[in-house]
DNA sequence: CGTTGCGTTGAGACATTTCAAAATGTGTGG
DNA sequence: CCACACATTTTGAAATGTCTCAACGCAACG
C-alpha cells in the first residue's frame, strides 16, 4: 500500500481548445520526433497541419480530458508536460505516465470511445489536438502514418510492461534510479541536457507513479545525494554519476547504453 | 522484492510452425472474439484463412518466440494458454501476461522488429500464426481490420495500466481477488464457466505476475478458503462468493458488473 | 507575519519476504 | 503399477523494507 492522498488540483476543465497560436508542423522543432515523421512530402505535412487544432496553453492543474470523457482526439505535447492517471473505486489515483513534448497522449481510448485515464497539465503546457476521425482519414492515404500510430502504441505497451517489471521486482532505490535514467534519456533525445534538468512533478506524484510513499522518495533522494550519485535542490536535478545510476536501475542493457555514452 | 527464481522449463524452441491442422476461421468457434470479427464477408475471412499458418501444438514449456527474436508474426491462441515475460539484466523474469484462446500475442514487437517479450506455452497449446507482412497487406483493403488491430493494442494498454495500478496500490488479498475475478470474466466470455475453472499457471507464476512471493499467494489462497470465498484444490478453482471477491478486487465498477451478474 | 503547500526526518508499525522444513503432487523408468 | 526422484505447494517463524504517523523546516504568498 502506498500514498492514499489525491492531489487533484483544479477541477477546471478545458473542453474546446481554441485556435490562437499559428505554428505549423513544418516549422516545429519537434516534428522529427512527432507524427510528421511518418509523412515524406511537405504537402502531406501541410494537410496534417490543417487538421491540428492548437489551443491556448493549459495552466498547471488544468485537465485536458477526464477519465470517461468521450474520445474524440489524440494530443501531442508541444511544450510543458502532462500526467495521465486512473483512479480506483475508492478514489485512489494511479499515475500511469508523464508526457514530455512530442509525445502522444490519448491513444489508449481508441476502442472504448472514452478516455480510460485523465490527463492533467503539470505546468503551463501547450498541446496540439488532432481530431481522431480526421487523423484516420489522413491515415487512409498514408500507410506510413498508420504504421506510426501502431508503433506509438506498441512502444507504449512495451514501456508499460517495463513499468510492471519495475513495480513488481524493483526496490525503492532501483525504482528512483530507473525513473531518473529514463527521464534523462528522454530529455536528451529532445535536445535538452540529460545531466541536469528540472522535474515537473512533485515528490508526491513521483511516489504515486513509482508505487512508493512520498517519504520514501524523499529518503532515497537524500541517500543518493550522500552517495554523490545526484545533486538535487528541490526539483532541479543534476546527475553526477550516470553510470552508477544506470547500473542501479538495472534495466535492459540497451537502455543503459543510450544514456551512459558521453554527451 | 519477490521471487528471484526463474522457471524456464525447456529451452526447446519452435521456429517454423508447420501446417498440420486444417481448421478454418469460418468454422472456428472463437471467430467472434478473434480477428475475423473485423471482416464482414465470408470471402474476406477465407482470405485471412489463407495467410494463417496453423502449426502442431506446442507442448507445455515450449517457446513460441523468445525476447529478441525477429518480429515476423502475430499469434492467436486457439486452445491452451501462453504466458509472456520479460527479464531484467540479472535474469529475473517478469510475467507480463497470460493469454487465453482468441487472444492475440506478439503485437508489441511491431515497432522494434524484435519481440520485446518471450512467449511460452503453459500447457499443450495450439496457435494460429499470422505473418505480419501479409496481415498488413490484408489490412490495406480492410479499414475494419486495421481498426481492430489498433483496438487490440489499445485494450492491451488499458489492461497494462490497470495492472500498474494493481502492482502499486493493492495489497496481496486485493491482487489475488482481482486476478481471479479477471480470469473468471475472461473464461465466461469464452463460454466457459466463470464459477469453476482450472488455473493453467503455477502459484509461482501467479506470484511472479502479481508481484508477490509464492508463499504469499499460497497463504492468501488458504485464507480465502477459510473465508468461504473460494474453494481450491490444486489448480482447480471454484468461486463461491463472486460478489465479495469483486468487492475485494475493488477495481472499476464496470468490470465488476460484468462478473457479478448471475450466469 | 500567519497561512498553506511541499519536502524532509525520525521512530514505530506492519505487510510481505525470506528462510527452512514438511507435505503433497507429478512424472519416469523399471 | 509401484517406487523413486523431483517439483510444487503449504506452513511456520524470523527478518526486513517500506509505510504510517507525527513533527518540523522552508519557501511562496496574500
Amino acid at each position: 500500500m502506498t500514498s492514499k492522498l489525491n492531489l487533484r488540483q483544479t477541477p477546471v476543465r478545458q473542453a474546446n481548445v481554441r485556435q490562437c497560436t499559428n505554428v505549423s508542423c513544418k516549422d516545429c522543432s519537434l516534428s522529427p520526433l512527432c507524427l510528421p515523421t511518418a509523412l515524406r512530402f511537405e504537402e502531406d505535412i501541410i494537410n496534417l497541419d490543417h487538421i491540428i487544432k492548437r489551443g491556448r496553453p493549459l495552466k498547471k492543474g488544468e485537465h485536458l480530458f477526464l477519465e470517461g470523457d468521450a474520445f474524440t482526439s489524440v494530443f501531442a505535447v508541444r511544450s510543458g508536460s502532462l500526467k495521465t492517471y486512473t483512479s480506483t473505486n475508492e478514489g485512489e489515483e494511479q499515475i500511469t505516465g508523464f508526457h514530455l513534448p512530442s509525445e502522444l497522449v490519448g491513444l489508449s481510448g481508441m476502442d472504448t470511445d472514452h478516455y480510460p485515464v485523465s490527463a492533467q497539465a503539470m505546468e503551463t503546457t501547450m498541446v496540439c489536438e488532432i481530431p481522431f476521425d480526421k487523423l484516420e482519414e489522413l491515415a487512409l492515404e498514408h500507410p506510413q502514418l498508420r504504421r506510426q500510430l501502431m508503433c506509438v502504441m506498441s512502444k507504449e505497451i512495451r514501456d508499460d510492461q517495463q513499468m510492471m517489471l519495475l513495480l513488481s521486482k524493483k526496490n525503492a532505490d532501483e525504482r528512483i534510479a530507473t525513473f531518473l535514467v529514463n527521464l534523462a534519456s528522454r530529455f536528451r533525445r529532445r535536445g535538452f541536457s540529460s545531466q541536469s534538468f528540472r522535474l515537473s512533478m512533485s515528490r508526491n506524484e513521483m511516489g504515486n507513479y513509482l508505487g512508493l510513499a512520498v517519504e520514501t522518495v524523499s529518503r532515497v533522494f537524500t541517500r543518493f545525494q550522500k552517495q554523490d550519485l545526484i545533486h538535487a535542490v528541490g526539483k532541479e536535478i543534476e546527475i553526477l554519476d550516470p553510470q552508477a545510476l544506470s547500473r542501479m536501475a538495472g534495466g535492459k542493457a540497451r537502455d543503459q547504453i543510450e544514456l551512459t555514452s558521453v554527451h
